[in-house]
RNA sequence: GUGGGCGUAGCUCAGUCGGUAGAGCCCCGGAUUGUGAUUCCGGUUGUCGUGGGUUCAAGUCCCAUCGUCCACCCCA
C-alpha cells in the first residue's frame, strides 16, 4: 500500500456528521441578513498581496509571517486573503459601489493564516462577515450589534456570549493616546516581559489585553483610552452606549479593548465566550472610517464585523444545543428484481408529488433485515416494504420506525397523501 | 515561531518489570424464508505514525522525524 495522501495541517475537511449543522447554521445567518436587507458579495480567495499589507498594517503579526503568500507564473504576489474586509473595500471601489452611495452587504467564506492550529484556530477558516459604506452615526454601529445580538439568539446563544465595547477615537487622538501609553509603559520597563517590550514598538495598545499578571498589574495605573478621545467621538460613543441599552443589549465597556488590525477606528466591539478555552472572541468588529481612502478609495465612512464558524460550530456542538432533523424521511425497502425496478420509478414519483419529501431507496439488494436496519440507521419515520406481491397488487407496506403504530399496507394511489398527512411537520 | 501532552484495529482506548497484540463500539453472519432499533451466539479487522539506535528480545527504553492536540504569540 502506498503512503496515503492527507490534508494539509490545520486545513479540515467537513465530514458528513458535521455538515448538517454547518448547514444550519449558514441558513440562519442568510436568513437573518436578509431580514436586514443585506446584500451578499462574493470576492476571489486570492488577492494581491499588496491589499492585505495596505489594509491590516505593514506590522501586524498576520501580515508580517501568517500569509499564505505565493508568486504567480508571471511573477506577482498572490495571497490566500487572510480575512474578508479589505476584498470586500477594493471590490466596492474598483467597482464603483461606495463613494456617494450606502452599501450594506454581507460575505461568508473560507479565509486562510499560516498559524500554528489549536482550539478554534486553523489555517483554513470560515468567517461569516458584514460591511457597511456611506454610513457615519453610531445608528448604524448599533444596527450591526443587533443583527450579531438576533444571530446568538437564533443559535440559542444569548446567554453563552457577552459584548464588550470601546472606542478608539479618531486616529488622531489614537496617536496621542499611545504616545501617552507607550510614555507610562517607559517608565515600567523593569517590570515589563519580553512580548509587552516588543509590543510597545509594534503595537503598544495591545500590551493593554497582555496575558501577564505582572504587566496587568502595572494597567489599572496607566493612561485610560477613553480619556483621550476626540470629542465627537466621545459624542458617537456616548450614543452608541444610550442605544444599545435603549435597545435592551446588554454590554460592557471594556476601554482596554482594542483590535489587533490597524485600520480600526471609534467603535470596536467583541462578543466573547469562556466556553471555548483561549481562543473566546467569537465575534469581532467595528468602525474603519479610514480605510476605503486607504485602499484609494474617496472617504467613506465604514463598519463591519466578522464572525469565526469554527468557533461558533465548536461552541455549538460543545453545548450540545441543536438538535438536526434526521436526514431521510422515508426509506424504501425492495425486495427481488421486479420491486428494484419498480421502486427507483416509485421515489421519483414520491418525490414529484411531495416536493420536500426526503426519499432513500435501498440499492443493492439483501435480505429485508438488512434492509430494515439500513432503513432505521438512515433516521427515516417511515420505511415502505415492496415485494413482488405488492408491485402486482400496486400496494405498498408502510411501517413506522419511530413510532408505535401498527404496519399498514395502502395503495400506490393513496401513498402520497398519507405520507403527506405522517410526515407534515417535515415538510 | 516557542513550550508541553499524545500517536496501538474504521472509531474510543487498555497493554504491568522489555518476553510473539487486547477490549468496547462499528461492520458481517446466524437465532427469525419478508421486518429495524432491544437480547443471545459466532466472525473479520493491525507496517503498534515513520526512520534509526540499545538489547538475545522493543508497542514498551533512547535519538531523530512526521502527524495531532492544548497553551503562548496572534487572531474570528
Amino acid at each position: 500500500m502506498s503512503k496515503q495522501i492527507q490534508a494539509i495541517r490545520g486545513m479540515n475537511d467537513c465530514l458528513p456528521e458535521q455538515s448538517g449543522l454547518w448547514q444550519w447554521v449558514e441558513q440562519n445567518i442568510r436568513d437573518t441578513v436578509k431580514s436586514y436587507g443585506y446584500q451578499e458579495i462574493r470576492t476571489p480567495i486570492v488577492e494581491s498581496t499588496d491589499l492585505f499589507k495596505r489594509s491590516i498594517g505593514e506590522v501586524t503579526d498576520i501580515v508580517e509571517k501568517e500569509m499564505y503568500t505565493f508568486e504567480d507564473r508571471n511573477g506577482d504576489s498572490l495571497t490566500l486573503r487572510p480575512e474578508g474586509t479589505a476584498s470586500t473595500v477594493r471590490a466596492g471601489n474598483e467597482h464603483g459601489l461606495l463613494y456617494n452611495q450606502q452599501q450594506r452587504l454581507w460575505y461568508m467564506g473560507p479565509m486562510f493564516r499560516h498559524e500554528r492550529p489549536q482550539k478554534g484556530r486553523y489555517r483554513q477558516f470560515h468567517q461569516f462577515g458584514v460591511e457597511i459604506f456611506g454610513l457615519p452615526g453610531p445608528d448604524i454601529d448599533v444596527e450591526v450589534i443587533l443583527l450579531t445580538a438576533r444571530l446568538w439568539q437564533k443559535f440559542g446563544l444569548s446567554d453563552k456570549v457577552h459584548l464588550e465595547i470601546n472606542s478608539l477615537g479618531s486616529s488622531e487622538s489614537r496617536a496621542e493616546y499611545r504616545d501617552a501609553l507607550v510614555a507610562y509603559l517607559k517608565q515600567h520597563e523593569d517590570k515589563l516581559d519580553e512580548d509587552s517590550k516588543r509590543r510597545m514598538s509594534t503595537n503598544p495598545l495591545r500590551v493593554l489585553d497582555s496575558k501577564n499578571p505582572e504587566v496587568q498589574a502595572l494597567l489599572p495605573d496607566a493612561p485610560d483610552l477613553l480619556d483621550y478621545i476626540d470629542d465627537e467621538s466621545r459624542q458617537h460613543f456616548g450614543l452608541l452606549c444610550e442605544r444599545l441599552a435603549l435597545a435592551g443589549i446588554q454590554y460592557r465597556v471594556n476601554s482596554r479593548l482594542v483590535r489587533g488590525l490597524d485600520y480600526y477606528n471609534r467603535t470596536v466591539f467583541e462578543w466573547v465566550t469562556d466556553a471555548l478555552g483561549a481562543q473566546g472572541t467569537v465575534c469581532a468588529g467595528g468602525r474603519y472610517d479610514g480605510l476605503v481612502e486607504q485602499l484609494g478609495g474617496k472617504t467613506t465612512p465604514a463598519v463591519g464585523f466578522a464572525m469565526g464558524l469554527e468557533r461558533l460550530v465548536l461552541l455549538l456542538e460543545s453545548l450540545q444545543l441543536v438538535e438536526l432533523p434526521a436526514e431521510v424521511d422515508v426509506y424504501l425497502s425492495l425486495l427481488g428484481d421486479k420491486a428494484e425496478a419498480y421502486g427507483l420509478t416509485l421515489a421519483e414519483s414520491l418525490r414529484d408529488a411531495l416536493p420536500g419529501l426526503r426519499v432513500q431507496t435501498h440499492c443493492g439488494g439483501g435480505n429485508l433485515k438488512k434492509q430494515m436496519k439500513r432503513a432505521d440507521k438512515s433516521g427515516a419515520a417511515i420505511a415502505l416494504v415492496i415485494g413482488e406481491e405488492e408491485v402486482n397488487q400496486a400496494v405498498v407496506g408502510v411501517k413506522y420506525l419511530r413510532e408505535d403504530k401498527p404496519q399498514t399496507q395502502v395503495s400506490i394511489e393513496q401513498l402520497p397523501s398519507l405520507l403527506g398527512a405522517a410526515l407534515s411537520q417535515n415538510l
